[in-house]
DNA sequence: ATACCTTATTCCAAGAATTGAATACAGTAT
DNA sequence: ATACTGTATTCAATTCTTGGAATAAGGTAT
């Protein structure tokens, strides 16, 4: 299927460029399960509401995810599972990366690579957190 | 008020900002198979010598390709193969994408103008090119 | 209506990426 | 040595991206 190879690669660079941001992978990472709250990105990233929407404006420009509105609090979702493949194995590739690292320089105190450095600040009151 | 973003998320967003360009994901494309010289990348992406070059060495800080010098020419090629994993995530996500947008607005005319200003191929003088 | 909560957008200055042009560097000849 | 070929680097101008502040917009109450 010899193509107009030129507009996929494109597009896969307008992807690429979406995603290659610290602040938009966390949030694509946070997004795996189910999507999230705006307001539950914002207390879990620990950045301002508007930072944080900016850069979701960003992955939606690019169709990464979705925003559903309910009622007063936005839901986002990835869009496809493709984005969640292209974001897996970008961490595959990373993280096979700092293993040859610390390897090289000694064990870092880290626990879980993909959900690794961040913990729940607790007092997220988005519609999912406030029901636990 | 930075959150500290782990190594990994920081490292895997460093490596989509080197893909996230056109032009290096045509050059990662060509890779694909054995590597590519330099000379061949500039005749068959029908840039400058000097912006292929650039870009290479994009590619080349962020561990991506490795450069491998015999002679007078330089032979690069994909550091690894996870490097090949993520390129083909985006390709076809990028991929479905236009499919849909095809089945959606019809087919594509003949004349595509990606390829206007492009040089043609088949007059590259690299190593590889010349055994043919 | 007012007040409040959540999210989106606009404006703008600082910083980063991209490119062509020129030049430097490395290797192979004569 | 000089000339030539292939590749890398530097520089400067332009363009794009980022993030904070302020504010707008959408929604739910009282």
């Amino acid at each position: 299927m010899k193509q107009p190879v030129d507009v996929v690669t494109q597009d896969a660079a307008r992807i690429a460029r979406a995603i290659s941001h610290p602040v938009r992978l966390q949030i694509l990472n946070e997004l795996r399960e189910g999507g999230a709250y705006v307001m539950h990105l914002t207390s879990v990233l620990g950045r301002p509401q508007a930072n944080i929407s900016q850069h979701l404006m960003v992955l939606r420009e690019a169709g990464l995810v979705t925003a559903i509105r309910e009622g007063m609090t936005v839901l986002y979702q990835i869009s496809e599972p493709e984005v969640m493949a292209v974001l897996d194995a970008l961490l595959i590739l990373a993280e096979k990366r700092r293993t040859r690292q610390q390897i090289a320089s000694g064990p870092l105190p880290e626990g879980d690579v993909h959900h690794a450095g961040r913990r729940r600040r607790g007092k997220c009151r988005c519609p999912r957190c406030r029901q636990l």
